[in-house]
DNA sequence: AATCGGTTTAACTAAATGGTTAACCCGAAC
DNA sequence: GTTCGGGTTAACCATTTAGTTAAACCGATT
């Protein structure tokens, strides 16, 4: 029935998807697109009417991948260093699996930084609630970085830095080893935290 | 005499160095240089043959801004905490300087990274020094984490992060406040230094 | 004053771009 | 079996793309 409907526009979706990660917006052509998923550029414009409608609504889920869901996990009833350890480890294996996210999402949100506000809003991310609950976590167990902007700027970039920089890294530090590369990816599930809870705690 | 010969060659490499990073190598046409140069598109083909050639040449400039010369500040003679303070206020100095510099040369070497080996050799590092100064740094004052290449990816993405995803932090965590988030990027000259230190210091 | 070299431009080309149009295909409803 | 409607396509359009060519400009040398 709508078997093959469906098939055809959720594929579209999820080719274009990779094409547009993989090439960002002004880097893929409708064509390349149309190419990849087999199909005519005219389907294309027929289900997605133009390339910044199709690019928009992918982005946008995208965007739910990258930005952490922060409340959930710091209003929770763990301890604080349980919830770093939580929240890292949960964060780095979503750029295992979607490696080319961060440098994506950053890429374009850098060049067009007015959408940021429907974006938010779309994922239903409260930046203040974030912001209160981490600071309450941090302030309860009297822990010695209190700030919790910095806090927060240092958790995220310590797990997506290594995503965004990896072809540099991985080059530079591992040789091009990829595997090597991902070993050290997952060795940072335990780094990370470890280093982060070293930094905060009293002395 | 060559006063504006030099004038115009270079200004046109200036130029198109902007227009670059602010756009990226796909969202850069040799119009939009040609016109931010003030000059004709043809102009830009007599100096520098084609787009990519022109590219190239900026781009190997700012892959040397980015990659820092960490050999020099950690073969010093200074305390290991005064190393890390030194690298990172310089290093964070830096983008203070040329804040879309990060998400434009990983951007671009997530699309290219075949070009990373020439460029590394032509920016003159040696990652293999690199690492070693850092690891005879850190066993030297006995630290707790010894492992230089965690240290290496954390002590860079903590200062580079910020840059890259600028726009949404300044966002949600600012409000969109310029100024507030650029006293933000002051305050880590101190903040992140502190942070590394405490995270590495024997308990 | 003629000319020579590097500089700058207008006019052009071929290919690729995003997007439109009109036709066609094909299974389901009548 | 015809028609109806969504799915699909080929052919097309206007614009933009990187790049070329040939002519013009202009200050310095002769």
């Amino acid at each position: 029935m709508t078997d093959k409907k469906i098939s055809t526009e959720e594929n579209i979706l999820e080719i274009a998807r990779e094409v547009f990660i993989q090439n960002g917006y002004d880097g893929t052509s409708m064509q390349m697109i149309a190419d990849a998923a087999g199909i005519n550029k005219s389907l294309l414009h027929y289900y997605y009417r133009s390339k910044e409608k199709l690019f928009g609504r992918i982005f946008s889920k995208v965007f739910g991948q990258f930005v952490p869901q922060l409340g959930v996990v710091f209003m929770s009833d763990m301890s604080i260093e349980e919830k770093i350890y939580a929240f890292t480890e949960q964060y780095i294996d979503v750029f295992i699996e979607n490696p080319l996210v961060p440098i994506f999402v950053m890429q374009e949100l850098s060049k067009n930084p007015q959408h940021l506000v429907g974006l938010i809003r779309e994922a239903g991310i409260n930046p203040e609630i974030m912001i209160e609950s981490i600071s309450k976590a941090l302030e309860k167990e009297d822990m010695q970085l209190k700030d919790p902007r910095h806090f927060l700027v240092n958790m995220i970039g310590l797990c997506v830095f290594p995503f965004a920089a990896r072809p540099l890294t991985q080059r530079m530090i591992f040789n091009n080893d990829e595997d090597a590369y991902h070993n050290f990816l997952l060795e940072r599930k335990k780094e990370v935290p470890e280093f982060i809870i070293n930094a905060i705690k009293k002395g």
